[in-house]
DNA sequence: GAGCACTGC
């Protein structure tokens, strides 16, 4: 390890890069491509709708009128709104609510009424109903008098549609031109409330409703809507977007070209407790930006909702008041002239009094300047609603589970009356389809009183048609029984479940930083995926849960999923954090620090690819890096395409698109089918290596003009994969022409010479990736000299070359290149500089 | 002669 490493983490202080000099509008459509297009995976098949088979109750009748005319549909997303079941629990809100300066009554009166506000006036009581409705006064008050709030909600508390709502009519969420430091010109800050989701899916199904429920046109199809949202490769809003659902990679990638988030009046941080990367790097820069002195927004403050449906509220609470530096600009006393009313409001909830956290900061509270010196967190606990789910845990340990989840299949299946699905968590693609073949086998010996059984496998790699069958009620009399991988924990919501078979298990995908090496492993899961699993039986009616472990197990379980920060490679998100302004990693405020080891690694990574710049700041390459929507080694490669010796970007760019996604080669079962496959692939195949044939397979699919669908299935490639393949493409292909690198250069042959060119070009960013032959016919890596062998998946498996670049380094079995190509040993020393 | 949970720009 080079000292200047360890400088790069000691070195350098600058929290923020001042942003006054830069007064760069934001928008992403210069990114993202603004022609918006319908995915197949956001398609009115999933988007949210009420149920038609919402459960009724006495207070329903009216309730189930006013989904009338509207699609129903058994699919929500895991985002979906709960506002159907919630209303059956019985349960009335005895309070006044508080009236909504956006309420769609008001709207509506002012003009005659069309569809959308009749459909928004509809919604309104079930909206009214909703456990957040009862706590509005709450978080109004808590963010007038405070810059960050926290909020748990426990599913089905309406938080992620209803608070942006709330909030959109406050007095501080609204545009205001101001003069900034350094700047002469004068910008506006503020006006839009920004959402940000863990998954696009969530992100576009929140839009959708929320802009129904406000009876406004959603995103960019009219100039009167208000909400919006934005995802990679589907960008839907308008200069008077007021609410914005956006990714938490979208805002990162917003806050590339204004760090200081000027269109904001607020950011909501949305499913905190999934902890995903991307939100450990929101937060961090959320608590800097509130933690400065904003001198990038002209003293105006961001609003920072944080909400998670775990009472985390210690950590949370004392990482935003940790560094927390009162500003004596931060806010403008008129607008928070305001019917606070102290004594109904207190910033910290009884909640973290029961976690005694609760400490000095909260008995201070009695007026503005006490508040504004003291707790800067404000705090509200939203109950959620679900019913009761029972569980029951084997009496001992398991150790096969999936013969005990065929046995429980069977025993719930046999005692328990109908209606009723089951729905099973298991590992993986193997566990889910052995399951599916051991249920159908013994469901042929079921006397006919019995009810049938349907049996669904539900794992992301199925066909989205295979998918969608989970999706379809079952034919009377039958049982469906679902299989299915983490995809249902948080991805997919599947109605009808009532029985919950959980194996307690999950691969877990994790970096070994000292071999650089990503494994895949099978790992118990935590207590709250254990929780989380439970609750898929508990959403429209009481259920079961069928744990296959001990009640010990469970409770020496970890109580919290580990985030993904402290188990992944960091060089993109070290990468990320330096081109927004943050040289200073190691005081970067992280929710969970990595190790130091990581950090190391990924800025050595960065140094060796020339992002960075040997005294630790980023380099103009790096900060090309950044700006694309690829890994580090990948955008290394993409820009060292664009010198003018190796000049391939166009090929590059089709290469690349493939293996930033899923194999576009289907996996085929039978020996007939693979043969079959073999020889369609023929004319695809190139002996250079997979690279190569990535190249070819995207040209023809390109060429392909009549029917590109029936072209994929003749040549067994996913259809899919290949769609997903043109979207990246296409996006890369534009920030290439912006950037110059790319001039609409047609489709060229691919000569010997075009070939070394591109190869040479990929160890640009893999030369780490590379390893020899041996005299043993074994491959050693070129760096640390350990044995690798070519995975099965490679056009290249079994060959003998003098020597190997890789994509993919990844333990499963045993140590397995993917995605390969032959080089020679001085191409690799030259990439190397030895 | 292997087999891959899930996201995201």
């Amino acid at each position: 390890m080079p000292e200047r490493v360890h400088k790069y983490l000691d070195g350098g202080s600058k929290p923020m890069k001042s942003a006054t000099t830069r007064d760069i509008e934001v928008t992403t459509d210069r990114l993202s491509g603004s022609k918006k297009r319908k995915r197949e995976d956001v398609d009115d098949n999933l988007s949210v709708r009420p149920r038609s088979n919402a459960p009724s109750s006495g207070s329903l009748a009216s309730v189930e009128g006013l989904s009338k005319g509207f699609k129903p549909t058994n699919l929500t997303s895991a985002k979906g709104y709960e506002p159907q079941h919630q209303l059956t629990n019985g349960s009335t809100t005895k309070q006044s609510l508080p009236k909504s300066r956006l309420s769609p009554n008001s709207l509506a009166n002012q003009s005659v009424q069309s569809p959308l506000k009749a459909r928004a006036n509809a919604l309104w009581p079930l909206r009214k109903a909703l456990p957040v409705w009862s706590r509005a006064s709450e978080i109004r008050q808590g963010l007038r008098i405070k810059d960050i709030m926290l909020l748990v909600g426990e599913t089905g508390s309406g938080k992620s549609t209803q608070v942006p709502q709330i909030l959109a009519g406050e007095p501080w969420c609204k545009s205001r031109p101001v003069t900034l430091e350094n700047a002469k010109q004068t910008v506006n800050v503020g006006g839009c409330i920004a959402i940000t989701e863990p998954r696009r899916v969530a992100a576009i199904t929140l839009a959708r409703r929320v802009a129904e429920e406000m009876g406004t046109p959603l995103g960019a199809s009219s100039p009167a809507s208000r909400v919006g949202y934005s995802v990679r490769f589907d960008n839907s809003t308008s200069p008077c977007t007021k609410i914005k659902f956006l990714t938490e990679g979208m805002l990162l990638q917003e806050m590339l070209l204004d760090p200081w988030l000027k269109q904001y009046s607020a950011v909501i941080v949305d499913e905190v407790h999934e902890r995903g990367v991307n939100v450990d790097l929101v937060l961090g820069f959320m608590r800097n930006i509130a933690a400065g002195r904003l001198e990038g927004r002209g003293g105006i403050p961001l609003k920072v909702a944080v909400m998670s449906a775990t009472a985390e509220m210690e950590r949370l609470g004392s990482f935003f008041e940790e560094g927390y530096v009162p500003s004596s600009n931060g806010v403008d006393p008129e607008e928070n002239e305001s019917d606070v009313s102290e004594s109904e409001w207190s910033g910290i909830s009884s909640s973290d009094e029961e976690h005694g956290t609760a400490d000095s900061k909260g008995k201070h509270i009695n007026g503005k300047q006490a508040e504004k010196s003291c707790a800067h967190v404000a705090t509200c606990h939203i109950e959620g609603r679900q019913f009761p789910v029972t569980i029951n845990y084997t009496p001992e340990p398991v150790q096969d589970f999936v013969d005990a989840a065929l046995r429980t299949t069977f025993k719930i299946h046999y005692q328990e009356p109908m209606p009723g699905d089951i729905l099973v968590f298991l590992t993986g693609q193997e566990t889910v389809e052995s399951l599916e073949s051991l249920v159908n086998e013994y469901a042929l010996g079921m006397s006919r009183d019995v009810p049938k059984m349907l049996v669904l496998p539900l794992f992301a790699a199925l066909p989205q048609a295979a998918q969608q069958r989970v999706f379809q009620p079952a034919p009377p009399r039958t049982r469906k029984i679902i299989l299915a991988t983490n995809i249902a924990e948080t991805s997919v919501t599947v109605s009808g479940v009532r029985f919950i078979i959980d194996c307690g298990k999950a691969k877990i995908k994790q970096f070994r930083t000292r071999i650089g090496l990503d494994s895949l492993l099978v790992k118990p899961i935590s207590k709250s995926a254990a929780i989380q699993r439970k609750g898929r039986a508990g959403r429209e009616a009481p259920g079961q849960c069928y744990r296959l472990y001990t009640e010990q197990s469970y409770l020496d379980l970890e109580p919290r999923n580990t985030p993904e920060i402290l188990r992944s490679d960091l060089s993109h998100a070290i990468l990320t954090m330096k081109a927004r302004g943050v040289d200073d990693i190691i005081n970067f405020p992280f929710l969970d620090h990595p190790p130091r080891e990581a950090l190391e690694k990924a800025l050595m990574q960065l140094f060796q690819l020339g992002a960075l710049t040997d005294t630790g700041t980023i380099s103009e390459i790096g900060q090309q890096m950044a700006k694309l929507p690829l890994t580090v080694s990948l955008g290394r490669v993409l820009i060292a395409a664009a010198e003018p010796e190796l000049d391939c970007v166009s090929e590059v760019i089709d290469i690349i698109s493939c293996l930033s996604v899923e194999n576009i080669f289907l996996n085929l079962t039978s020996e007939e089918k693979k043969e079959e496959a073999q020889s369609a692939r023929r004319e695809l195949y190139r002996r250079e290596g997979d690279h190569l044939t990535l190249l070819m397979t995207v040209q023809a699919y390109a060429a392909e003009n009549a029917d590109r669908k029936a072209w994929a299935e003749r040549h067994f490639v996913s259809h899919r994969a290949m769609q997903a393949v043109m979207d990246v493409r296409k996006q890369l292909r534009a920030q290439c022409q912006q950037s110059k690198s790319l001039k609409g250069e047609k489709p060229r042959q691919i000569t010997p010479e075009l070939a070394t060119s591109l190869l040479k070009c990929f160890l640009k960013g893999f030369a780490t990736n590379s390893a020899r032959l041996m005299p043993d016919g074994s491959y050693k890596t070129i760096v640390g000299n350990q044995t690798v062998a070519i995975h099965p998946s490679s056009g290249l498996f079994g060959k003998k070359v003098e020597a190997i670049m890789y994509n993919e380094f990844v333990f499963t079995t045993k140590s397995y290149a993917r995605g390969v190509s032959t080089v020679q040993m001085d191409w690799i020393g030259g990439a190397l500089g030895i």
